[in-house]
DNA sequence: TCTGTTTTGTTTGTGCGAACAACATACGCT
DNA sequence: AGCGTATGTTGTTCGCACAAACAAAACAGA
């Protein structure tokens, strides 16, 4: 219940169009597709260009065509940028993204948190965040806010982390630590897979449904419908991992039997290709991925049964979501987008099989474009997001 | 992609208000709602009492406090009203609702469809939209629009039915016959499910996210998020009837085994209570729902056992959508409404099972508020909703 | 009963932003 | 070179929201 302020929500109508075709769109074009006056047009894109949002890129637009060419416009790549950090069991990582959704600065730490105490683990987020500032600032950027990801529950009022298990976290603010709270934002907090599907830029600009499945130590899903992320009444969508794919099969450290973390997870992969990695003790996600992969590109007969089995299974469940939800397409992500070329045939075979608008529709299977680096680049793209539906608010901070 | 009318805005938001709070707000307190001046929601309010929409109520609003008291404003209830339509297998209702909600018509004609020519239907249609219209206007209300609830899948653009195998129905316009289309404006058209979930006002209107399960012939559910309806990439969202229970379950008709409509949709339950209807002619969905809650509350151990079986395998299906969409409310419709007695507290009890959230918050299960009129009741409402929510459309029109 | 206080609703002026029209500019085509 | 077309800018008008002032209707207290 909130009145409208119709100059904020026309900057951000022209702030979309620049970014929905950067480079190829004039004041005049943005005029055409948003009904407003070309002179509004004009005055909005004066107070972007002030605000060191927006530029003018090329001299003209598209020739070929009569008339006066229009002068391009994109967004600026040395104006606010984004900080996004993953917290993961195995490694934390951080990215910079600038306006245009391009990485400025990545970097990645392979090191089990699970050893370590909380104290430990927040001090390394808060060193590399600061790391990230750095090299941003070295590059022109300003950073604008940040975002992190975690695997867990959080309550995104408080920006802190109700409960991560494979952490050891419980009720933890982690947005202090953050550098990039400077200025007077507090860090977003959301759950990995939530951001990972953040991370399908393409889509989302489509407005498109979509499910984005996470493979990791358990299976969860990220849920965006027409283009927006969907939460749940509680924050926890998506928890796929625990979908009973038969009542009588093996048990599950959550109490129930047969779910499907138990036919498709990492460790089920890894057990039913007779890959132990050292005595159940799990490895970096990635490193073991490539393995399975590695296995499977070999040839060897075991890791590609298990492959199959695990994407039919992880098919016939997603073919239930499809039916409960009839998303457009699938991403598989996490450790399935590097196994893709072995299990999104078979995921892909059983939706079409399970799916009762197959007759008419073929939902589309597809990897993830991002691989583990997903998360964070998907929490620091939200954060510049933010900025582009929204650009009154970034600007009134002068 | 389009520029934003702050007046036409600002209107839906004053009207909102008042809807929200009919009878309990004064101008002031729409002012204090949304951070309007008070002038301007003065402004607002006189254009919608000049447009028929709004009346003043009450003199005052609450007393027992010190300054002026408030002038009370309310919906008019013989202002612009809505048409609902629910075609169906083997009945046809139609109501009309006016502003403030209240059902001010209503007429069910009991007649199975399956034996008629499609040209037959539509003239019934017509003639009871006809009635509805002469009753309305004859009760001083004037139909602002019709929505028509269909079993099957419809093409909203073009308003019409893409396919309803139990009507025998394939692309065919049925807004074409409708009388409302008078005002320029096509019937809405939509699946039942979808349209039944709308007819829970209380909870569209708190903002709710809840999935409403309509058990008929098939079993069929509309998906609302955060008081939105949500229809999926093409429509086909909610289609929970075949979602696989038992991958080595009885065949279905459908191709595959096991679903979920094998064990609780309306024939599985009359044939596991041993009520046959007939020789396998279903009759009328409410006779035979009324006829299993009858004999369930004369204590046949028979139906009893057929409905515990159906309410805990039902209640499996939704704990999977549950874990999926982390919904706040399951509400049973259909024929489960009736039966809700005895099929509530087994799907509740297996939702808490199998829910992965269920240690921290606990999904209620409800019957819905309607019967067999929900879908009518909900089109009819979807259609006043509109005005309530973009009343300027309405205006523009005298 | 009278006065001060508080809240409501209306009136009046002011300022902002958007629409509109007119004009200047730039380019392709003939 | 001249014409047609599309772009960008400038100045004016208009709609709309806001603030302030004022009137009205209660209540509280002397």
């Amino acid at each position: 219940m909130k009145a409208v302020n119709p100059r904020a929500a026309h900057l951000g109508l022209a702030m979309r169009c620049v970014a929905e075709q950067a480079g190829a769109i004039s004041r005049a074009g943005i005029s055409a597709a948003t009904g407003l006056n070309r002179s509004t047009a004009s005055s909005l894109i004066d107070e972007l260009l002030a605000g060191g949002l927006v530029r003018e890129v090329g001299a003209t637009t598209r020739s070929q065509r009569a008339g006066r060419p229009g002068t391009a416009l994109g967004l600026r790549d040395d104006g606010p940028a984004g900080l996004g950090i993953d917290v993961n069991v195995d490694y934390t990582a951080v990215c910079v993204v600038d306006l245009t959704g391009a990485v400025r600065y990545k970097h990645v730490v392979a090191e089990d948190q699970r050893g370590q105490g909380t104290r430990e683990v927040l001090d390394r987020i808060a060193r590399l965040a600061r790391g990230a500032q750095n090299a941003a600032e070295a590059d022109g950027l300003v950073l604008c806010g940040s975002a992190v990801a975690v695997p867990g529950i959080v309550d995104r009022r408080s920006a802190s982390v109700t409960l991560a298990p494979n952490l050891g976290w419980h009720d933890l603010d982690v947005a202090e630590v953050l550098p990039a709270d400077v200025h007077g934002e507090r860090a977003i907090l959301d759950n990995e897979a939530n951001f990972a599907a953040l991370s399908e830029e393409e889509l989302i600009r489509a407005g498109a449904s979509y499910l984005y499945v996470s493979g990791q130590i358990g299976v969860g899903a990220g849920i965006v419908l027409d283009g927006r992320l969907y939460r749940g009444a509680h924050g926890w969508s998506g928890e796929i991992g625990h979908l009973t794919i038969d009542r009588d099969g093996p048990e599950c450290p959550c109490g129930r039997r047969g779910c499907l973390e138990r036919y498709a997870g990492h460790e089920a992969i890894l057990r039913a290709a007779n890959i132990m990695s050292g005595a159940g003790t799990t490895l970096g996600v990635s490193p073991t991925a490539d393995l399975i992969a590695e296995r499977a590109r070999s040839g060897d007969s075991c890791t590609l049964a298990a492959l199959a089995k695990a994407g039919q299974t992880l098919g016939f469940a997603l073919a239930g979501c499809l039916n409960l939800l009839d998303v457009g397409t699938i991403v598989l992500g996490g450790i399935y987008r590097d196994l893709a070329p072995w299990i999104g045939p078979e995921v892909q075979r059983e939706v079409r099989a399970q799916f009762v608008g197959a007759r008419w529709a073929r939902p589309e299977v597809r990897a993830s474009t991002y691989g583990a680096e997903a998360p964070a680049l998907g929490a620091a793209r939200s954060v510049v997001r933010d900025i582009i539906n929204d650009p009154s608010r970034w600007l009134a901070r002068l």
